[in-house]
DNA sequence: CGGGATGTTGATGGCAGTCAAGCTCGGTGG
DNA sequence: CCACCGAGCTTGACTGCCATCAACATCCCG
């Protein structure tokens, strides 16, 4: 019991989990529960359909949540982060599949028995109901940039949301950020397909908004301020 | 107190809306921050931006909630129907533009005292926690139809969600249903224009899969199945 | 150094947006 | 009762953006 506490006390992502909030009493309860287990990129977690058997915690890494249509398209509807929470709670089926991008690190738990300790630990519920209006939110942005704005919005936009995510507060032109999914899990996640993801991001390159040193994962923003009128154009 | 927990009970949303699993005598707790508020077509209940002041139970008619961008344009980001739960708990300010799209009637709670209320009354919390859950995953199903279906597509599950939402399970074409929305606001649902929407009403209606009355708001569906081939093609 | 995965670039076409005109329907007032 | 009017809806002509198909370039890893 003991031991379990520390393995929680120790973890990386303590403060900003769902944990985060929860007594350090309690967290040996949750502990008791958890499982670490490692994804390797491409590995899926949970597929769509499949009964709901498992909630997480994201300790390291990054994944994707996919929804697809009945003829194989598919729509990232969110990307987790290290701390993020993935599962749907009371669900009995899984409607989502949740796929690691790269190579994740996940703190599992059986999913009826941490509906049964949110019960019990003060403070979890909660925790989780401000997650999830956090995840609405971020859902209804998206649903905004899939419904109405153009691929060289969208892109710069999403650019936008990196820098914001990786760079300090008030960092200074330019910035060199890793994107950290790759051309088709941009398009994806844009609702655009690879090869407009791909010519919108030369023809920022054109207009001097960022460089693409060797054609990879690594984005230079130059310029945010033109990012920033092709985000917001009008 | 006794008038006030009778109001609640006498409700006609009292077993489909957030309240419902509330114990008789929490109910008067509920309800003496409650106030009744009528909301004519067109109105809003809250603007994007600014200060969040309230949440609310729907009792009658039917809301939107949109979001926009910098320079205008508008995206339905999901309908309130009576027993829906209006509101964003915890935030400061209100991201969300939510406006009745007929004569509603709300139930109104100053936002931090039912905030406060959601700590006293057990099950509250978890109802909310349910709900929120069950519109992001409302939310990422439009993302998928926003991000990776054709027009035809959009319209016809539209269709299709309209008939589950108003005909019984087992109902038999043809089935009348009415619209509860101008084409100009299924256009901002669907995340396309006004003449994309009439343009593929008609094309329903040419193939015999609907016919449209006095081209208005009430659609007859007379052949579910064209529907449906339409809505998963492949 | 090869081979597969990933990313870029080019040519083309179709779907849906835009602009514009006409239609339908309900309401209003002469 | 009918003429008028305006909002909402439909239809048409045209344009343009983005998807599609295809070839090529680059990167990565054994």
């Amino acid at each position: 019991m003991a031991i379990a506490s520390n393995r929680c006390l120790d973890c990386t992502v303590r403060d900003t989990a769902l944990c985060g909030g929860v007594d350090i009493d309690d967290l040996a309860t949750l502990s008791a529960i958890g499982r670490r287990r490692a994804l390797g990129a491409g590995q899926v977690l949970t597929w769509a359909g499949d009964a709901n058997l498992l909630c997480a915690n994201v300790v390291a890494g990054i994944l994707k949540v996919t929804a697809s249509t009945a003829n194989g398209r598919e729509q990232i509807v969110g990307l987790l982060f290290a701390g993020d929470f993935v599962g749907q709670p009371f669900a009995e089926e899984s409607t989502v599949t949740v796929t690691a991008l790269a190579e994740s690190d996940l703190c599992i738990y059986p999913r009826e028995r941490f509906e049964r300790i949110m019960g019990e630990v003060p403070g979890l519920e909660h925790a989780l109901l401000r997650r999830t209006m956090a995840s609405l939110n971020d859902a209804r942005e998206r649903m905004l940039t899939l419904g109405q704005r153009s691929a060289q919005e969208r892109i710069a936009g999403f650019l936008l949301d990196l820098v914001d995510r990786t760079a300090p507060f008030d960092a200074i032109d330019p910035i060199s950020i890793d994107v950290p999914v790759s051309r088709g899990d941009m398009a994806d996640l844009l609702g655009l397909t690879i090869e407009t993801v791909s010519r919108q991001l030369t023809r920022l390159k054109v207009l001097g908004a960022v460089a693409l040193p060797r054609a990879g994962r690594t984005i230079l923003v130059r310029d945010r301020a033109i990012l920033e009128a092709l985000a917001n154009p009008g």
